[in-house]
DNA sequence: GGTTTAACATACCATACGGTCGGTATGTGT
DNA sequence: ACACATACCGACCGTATGGTATGTTAAACC
């Protein structure tokens, strides 16, 4: 239950400023080497807020996965690229998107929960847990077009819907690792291209097809 | 010129021990978690001995990922995948090589420069580079396979070879940040097994072939 | 209208951190 | 024999860190 601050009532709560000010710090330098501070002063809110809200800075690592979930669920739930009628137009749509999206700062475009689980994934296991929540929930929301376009074309393989899905995943997690191992955003755009063309070719579509 | 210690002369020298306890420590714990007393702990050395061979943590970070460069660089040209006489067979015996090294616990097979890349890309840009040219030269060691690989079977692409050698990369570092984000190393080895479809799709690979 | 409660704010604390500094032991070249 | 360099030791320092204790304010509930 926020409540309007008096200082800030259109900003959001002290709460959501938190998380946001998390979700792009964090982003940037590391769940590790971003202090509370650096949180509060982002966030514009007292220590005394920040620990009103959160337990401990790990307990906010949790929330701003949580939140990273919720926000990114909604943002792909809105994005254009359900509209194709034909299950395997959206899959590629879909890693079209991906690809269109990755634009501007590195910090910008990159996972939170990806980054995040790679670096606490054995010192802090809830909060792995909480990325893992994000980053396989939202592989599950591929995996039924991905079943879809199977049946459609009755495509019998070797390889499950789910692993498709992860693999898709996995080729974008890998491209923000190089993107920023090379500092350039266009290293994550490639693999997305040969993710297509992975894609275009387990499913049988030819250069017909493509017209 | 590392010199034999009293206390322990077989163990290497006091530099070494420590770039050691750094890839060991840094891929589970992260660099920003790592603190220098860790290191020496684990190295059995003085701060003193850290510091005369490191000027700043940040320069270990850079040391680090020079280390892993030298010795990841020695693993592989060692490994048994260049044995094939085919190119193509060295590329598909690499990826079968890169999923069997896949085993034990995550921290001793995923990647440090990887992870470090990912965690201080933005605030220390000199580890940051560190780290793409450790896994870039990497890459670049595929390229030369994955060219005559094409030229052998006149394959014409609209994909380059430097360019496949970074997706084959970007497939390894994604499948590491899932298994990590599901605390799962089979996670990683399934991503593996998409790419080497791929890549037999890429270079034409039929059923018949296979025998 | 009084009490409770959520939502902050401020001052403070113990510790852990990266880094420094003066010193010592052991070669090494002349 | 002596100067010099390298490798290392360990006490110390200033600061930043995560976390706490106490206080204040204002809306919510009875």
């Amino acid at each position: 239950m926020p409540r309007p601050t008096k200082q800030s009532p259109e900003r959001g709560s002290a709460r959501t400023r938190l998380l946001d000010a998390a979700r792009d710090i964090i982003r940037a330098k590391g769940f590790a080497a971003t202090s509370v501070d650096d949180l509060c002063r982002a966030a514009d809110v007292t220590k005394g807020a920040f620990f009103h809200h959160f337990g401990s800075k790990d307990a906010l690592g949790v929330a701003a996965a949580y939140y990273w979930a919720e926000t990114t669920t909604a943002f792909f739930a809105a994005a254009p690229y359900h509209a194709p009628a034909d299950p395997l137009d959206r899959i590629l749509a879909y890693v079209a998107f991906r690809k269109a999206i990755i634009m501007g700062e590195i910090a910008e475009f990159t996972c939170l929960v990806g980054t995040l689980a790679q670096e606490v994934y054995a010192s802090a296991p809830d909060i792995r847990d909480a990325c893992g929540r994000s980053i396989f929930g939202h592989t599950a929301t591929l995996e039924a077009d991905i079943e879809a376009a199977r049946r459609d074309r009755g495509i019998i393989s070797d390889w499950t819907a789910e692993s498709l899905a992860r693999h898709t995943q996995a080729v974008i997690q890998g491209g923000f690792v190089l993107a920023k191992a090379g500092n350039d955003p266009e290293l994550a755009r490639e693999s997305l291209d040969h993710l297509d063309r992975y894609i275009r070719h387990l499913f049988h579509v030819t250069e017909e097809d493509a017209k």
